[in-house]
RNA sequence: GGAGGGCUGACUGAGUGGCCGAAAGUGCUCGCCUGCUAAGCGAGUAAGGGGUUACAAGCCCCUUCGAGGGUUCAAAUCCCUCGCCCUCCGCCA
């Protein structure tokens, strides 16, 4: 949710808004029915300041003198509920037009869309393409079974199996433990949510079609834990000496993937069911930027150690989701398709998820909303296919990166006959 | 699934129709006191929004006592719906 006096009152507010893709107009349909609710708002003020008086007199008032005054107040009284209902429908129409704003992008930020990103950096070398891409050689090694994932559930599930399953646990163990020496509270979050978390949490109504609904519509299962996490503090005045507020939470995550047909359809690139650690920090509102880059070297280090060659882009506004005021996307090389692919994200979403959560931070001259800012620290089935293809041996061996071996109990795996 | 009890400010907790935005305490802030360490005394301290104004202070007003709706001139207090917590019974990984 966007901050409407801020629309109104800053020129640059307003400006990072249009940098995104939002209709045209939109934003004046906003102002204009918000102008028109605040008129509206202070008629109904100036009623209701007459009638508290009134009733308040009659508290106070003889028992004779109280049929008269009595009366007088009742007056008063249907008049408001002739305006109360108007102000209701005024004040939904500013929500539901609001809610359709992103956040505005950050000055860093670039203009345009999907390719106007920036690369920021490229670390690691772009290697030639193993023999087997990662969606056969997952097959051939018995690791993924995407036949009988589809038979049993459809399409864009699989069944992750043997050694596999052990590479996902050390993943999963590995970076819980470091982001828990990192000051990270582990959690393992729920991960079906009732309406209004989706709501609080920023994915419905945009993302509702992405959403799986569950017990008839009771509740919904989430697609990062990002949703439950945010959740955590949901209308609390944080103390500022206890933040940053970081949490790891470990998660099924859930997609429909709506609209993606046909693309990226091969191995467990892109499936419905994943698991996925990710990390959600609440911080003060003047240290979010720097919060937003720390996110990032972790990220950056988590693929350094696993000696994986990424890049990191700088997303441009126009491909920026609402709530991000900014966006990296760290992208691995992989190579059987000779191009970077997504590995991690990292947003910064200032206030504007914590405006509808009501998170704030207590101040010495009042409370602030507190900021989010969540990326991810290891989306394991993604991971897995990038793992598949860079530490896959001429002869079909698979070796275990090192920083994993004393997790999975094996330093690799030979090649399947 | 059944029966009952509860949800009040950062926290504990009183309050069953008007004198309650709400006692008391804790915490916090400021001042005083004290040479001695989670000591004492005093004052202040809910949030969100609007008006006035210098988008200051101050002052005035509105809303909020789990959420939403209702009754009433008037609701933290009464009624309804929903959510959550606790106790007991049943069932169960």
């Amino acid at each position: 949710m966007i901050d409407i006096k801020r629309l109104r009152e800053e020129a640059a507010y307003r400006v990072g808004i249009e940098r995104k893709r939002v209709r045209a107009g939109l934003i004046d349909e906003v102002l204009a029915a918000d102008e028109a609710r605040a008129a509206l708002a202070r008629k109904v003020q100036e009623l209701r300041t007459l009638q508290n008086a009134a009733s308040k007199e009659i508290g106070k008032a003889s028992p004779d003198e109280r049929p008269a005054k009595i009366e007088a107040a009742a007056a008063l009284k249907t008049e408001l509920h002739a305006l109360e209902p108007e102000l209701t429908v005024l004040e939904a129409r500013v929500r539901e037009l609001a809610l359709q704003l992103p956040n505005p992008a950050d000055a860093s930020v670039p203009d345009g869309g999907e390719d106007d990103s920036v690369v920021l950096r490229v670390f690691g070398e772009a290697k030639a393409a193993p023999p087997l891409d990662h969606a056969d050689y997952a097959e051939r090694m018995g690791f993924v079974d995407t036949d009988h994932g589809a038979q049993a559930s459809g399409s864009r599930f699989a069944y992750v199996m043997r050694e596999a399953v052990f590479l996902e646990f050390a993943l999963v163990q590995w970076i819980m433990q470091r982001l828990a020496g990192e000051g990270f509270v582990p959690v393992v979050p729920p991960v079906l949510v009732r309406e209004s978390t989706m709501e609080e949490a920023g994915f419905f109504p945009t993302d509702r079609a992405q959403v799986y609904e569950v017990d008839g519509g009771e509740l919904y299962l989430t697609g990062t834990s990002e949703v439950p996490l945010s959740a955590l503090h949901r209308g609390d005045v944080l103390d500022p000496d206890e933040l940053p507020r970081r949490y790891a939470g470990f998660s099924s995550n859930f997609r429909r993937e709506a609209g993606t047909y046909g693309k990226d359809t091969r191995g467990i690139f892109r499936v419905h069911q994943f698991d996925k650690v990710e990390m959600f920090s609440f911080c003060n509102p003047d240290e979010s930027w720097d919060e937003h880059e720390r996110l990032l070297a972790i990220e950056e280090s988590i693929l350094t150690d696993l000696e994986l060659p990424y890049r990191v882009v700088n997303i441009a506004a126009g491909d920026l989701g609402p709530a991000a005021a900014k966006k990296y996307d760290l992208e691995v090389w992989l190579p059987s398709e000779g191009r970077y692919r997504e590995s991690h994200s990292c947003s910064n979403y200032l206030d504007y998820s914590a405006r509808r959560l009501n998170t704030r931070v207590r101040g010495v001259d009042g409370n602030r909303l507190a900021h989010t800012l969540n990326g991810t620290a290891c989306a394991v089935g993604r991971m897995l296919v990038f793992l598949f293809e860079h530490y896959q041996e001429d002869n079909g061996a698979f070796v275990v990166p090192e920083v994993l071996r004393t997790y999975t109990g094996f330093e690799r795996v030979e090649p399947f006959k």
